[in-house]
DNA sequence: ATTGTAATTTAGAATTATTCTAAATACTAT
DNA sequence: ATAGTATTTAGAATAATTCTAAATTACAAT
C-alpha cells in the first residue's frame, strides 16, 4: 500500500494508507467518501471526514483510484484502474465493473482530431441478471 | 415545443414548456439547474427552483433530455438525445458533444448476457483543440 | 537528536445542490 | 360549476462537499 503511494509521488501518510486500503477493500461496493469515512473511522477513530476528502482527491490526482459520478447522489470511488465500464442496476442498486472498455477512437465514437483525451468514464444503466435483467438492444 | 411534451405523454405546462424551451435554447452550454433558473426567471420571474427541478424530472423521465453527471459540482443537462459522448474540456471547462456513440456490446465493452442495458453515458476528458490539445493515446 | 519549513490533518463552520412539505393553484372530466 | 388530481410554489430541511484557521506531522538540513 504505502509503496504504491510512495511510488505515484504522494506523501505515504497513516491516513492516505487507510483511505486507500478501505477502499481496496471494497472495491465491489463503490463505496461513497461517507463510507469510506465509516470503515477508516473503525481502524482510526480520530480521522476526520476532511481528511478522507483530502486524501481522495491526493488518490485521483496520483491516478491510484477513479471518481465515479453516476447520478445526482453522492460521487463513488473505484480502486480499479484497468480500463472498464461501470453497469448500474436499476433494481437492486448494485455497480458492476465491466472489463474491457475499448479506446473512444476506435469504437465508433467521432473524436475529431485535435482534441487530447485523458480518463474516459463509461457508465451504463439497466437491469442486472440478478434482477430479472434480459438482453437489451446493444 | 409542447407538441414533444404532450406526444411523450407529458401536460404541457407553462413552466414545462418554459424549461425546455429554455435548455433546448442553451444546449451548447450543457446548463445546470440553476442556470436553467436564472433563464426560466427571465421570461416568467415567479417560476421557482423547486419547480425546475420536478420540470427537469419530468424531462428525464420521459426520455426529452438526459442528465449528465460530469463531475462533483451540478448536474447538466443535454436535450440533445442522439447517441452522444460528453468531452469535458479540463483548461476552459467547455463541454463538447461528439456524435457516434457506439452500442456498448458491438464496441469492446465485455457486457455478459443477462444484462439488459438501458441508458449509456460516455464522457471524457481532456483538452480541447482551442487549448492546445493534441492527440492522444485513443 | 534538533530545528525549521512545508505538507497534512483536524473540527467545525460555511456553502451548495437537491429534496421535502404543505398550502395554493390550475387542469380535467364530470 | 364541482370534485378530484396534478402541478406549482416558497421556504425549510437535508446531504454532499468545501473552506478555514489552528494544530500536528513528516522530512530535510543541520
Amino acid at each position: 500500500m504505502e509503496g504504491r503511494l510512495a511510488e505515484s509521488g504522494l506523501r505515504p501518510t497513516a491516513q492516505r494508507s487507510l483511505v486507500y486500503e478501505v477502499l481496496l477493500g471494497h472495491a465491489k461496493e463503490h463505496p461513497t467518501a461517507d463510507e469510506i469515512f465509516i470503515q477508516a473511522k473503525q481502524a482510526k477513530p480520530d480521522i476526520s471526514m476532511a481528511t478522507v476528502y483530502n486524501c481522495l482527491d491526493a488518490l485521483v490526482k496520483h491516478n491510484l483510484i477513479r471518481q465515479m459520478h453516476l447520478d445526482r447522489v453522492a460521487t463513488r470511488y473505484c480502486p480499479n484502474m484497468h480500463e472498464h465500464a461501470h453497469f448500474l442496476c436499476e433494481v437492486c442498486g448494485v455497480v458492476t465493473d465491466l472489463e474491457g472498455i475499448a479506446k473512444p477512437r476506435s469504437s465508433g465514437f467521432k473524436v475529431p482530431s485535435g482534441y487530447k483525451i485523458g480518463q474516459v468514464e463509461m457508465n451504463m444503466r439497466g437491469v442486472c441478471p440478478d434482477c430479472g435483467g434480459k438482453e437489451g438492444d446493444s
